[in-house]
DNA sequence: TATGTCAATGGGTGCA
DNA sequence: TGCACCCATTGACATA
């Protein structure tokens, strides 16, 4: 069932969605030479004042392998240190293409020596520490891996084997781990749109109840919103005026969701 | 210390 | 049967 991009079947055409989630069928947004020099010139470029802290390896080659790495966080370089201000400066957010530095190389290939350097390190500490190795690890991509990833992001939801493979390898990533996060990163999108929705929603909803209430009253305004609202939406729309429908917004949502940052 | 973020995990599903 | 997907959840980590 390959999505043939010329199709005009409407059949296909219902399929091409299904079929996106089959990366290996995916219609090629990138020829493979597209990707290389893509990633050749990006990644390269990109820079990355805070490194990853500690890769796991955690994934299903090592499973496979039978090798587990269930330590603590291995002790960061000096310059893996900062890492939360590089988060924001990329923004995940973003579109990637703004963020992007222009330094050097050097800064790459240091970054995957230290990377390199983590994962032996992993290796070393659970091969030495088997007790350790119940503990599970995350991973921390570090800020050019996150930018590159959220470019590739913003270009395709959806990657196939060999991209993924090509990013995986650009990355200094496995495959999985790149798998993995085209996954979350969809997934957390969803949620964020839903939240959206379901803000819309509710904002409109509560914008005829207030309609209602006000217009009833002889010309004269009798209650204000503070008047009809249950003491639970009282306190919380207080809190939320300045985006007055976030109070109807589940916990989880961050305010990026609302001000129209979706990704 | 509570809370948010996020990579990783596991269950369920569809497809070739 | 294997793979990739979605989805909910877990657990490590950072931060207020």
């Amino acid at each position: 069932m390959a999505s043939d991009s010329s199709s005009f079947l409407i059949h296909n055409i219902l399929n091409r969605g299904l079929d996106s989630k089959k990366s290996n069928r995916l219609p090629r947004e990138y020829s493979e030479e597209l990707v290389q020099a893509e990633l050749l010139g990006r990644v390269e470029g990109i820079s990355c004042p805070g490194s990853t802290q500690y890769r796991s390896g955690n994934e299903d080659e090592d499973r496979k392998g039978s090798i587990v790495y269930g330590h603590s966080r291995v002790p960061p370089c000096a310059h893996d240190l900062d890492t939360s201000s590089d988060r924001q400066s990329c923004g995940e957010e973003s579109t990637g293409e703004e963020t992007l530095h222009t330094e050097s190389r050097q800064n790459l290939s240091v970054q995957v020596l230290d990377l390199e350097r983590d994962k032996k390190e992993s290796c070393a500490f659970a091969d030495h520490h088997p007790k350790a190795s119940k503990k599970r690890c995350r991973a921390a991509f570090s800020h050019a891996q996150v930018c590159e990833l959220e470019r590739r992001f913003n270009l395709q939801r959806y990657l196939s084997g060999p991209e993924r493979a090509h990013l995986a390898g650009a990355l200094k990533l496995t495959e999985t781990q790149v798998k993995i996060w085209f996954q979350n990163r969809r997934y957390k999108t969803k949620r964020r749109q839903m939240a959206a929705e379901l803000a819309a929603t509710s904002a409109s909803t509560l914008a005829k109840r207030v309609a209602v209430r006000v217009l009833v009253k002889d010309d004269q305004r009798q209650y204000g919103a503070e008047d009809f609202l249950p003491p639970h939406y009282l306190r919380l729309y207080q809190s939320y005026q300045c985006c007055p429908y976030m109070y109807c917004v589940q916990p989880w949502i961050s305010n990026s969701a609302v001000t129209g940052n979706m990704y």
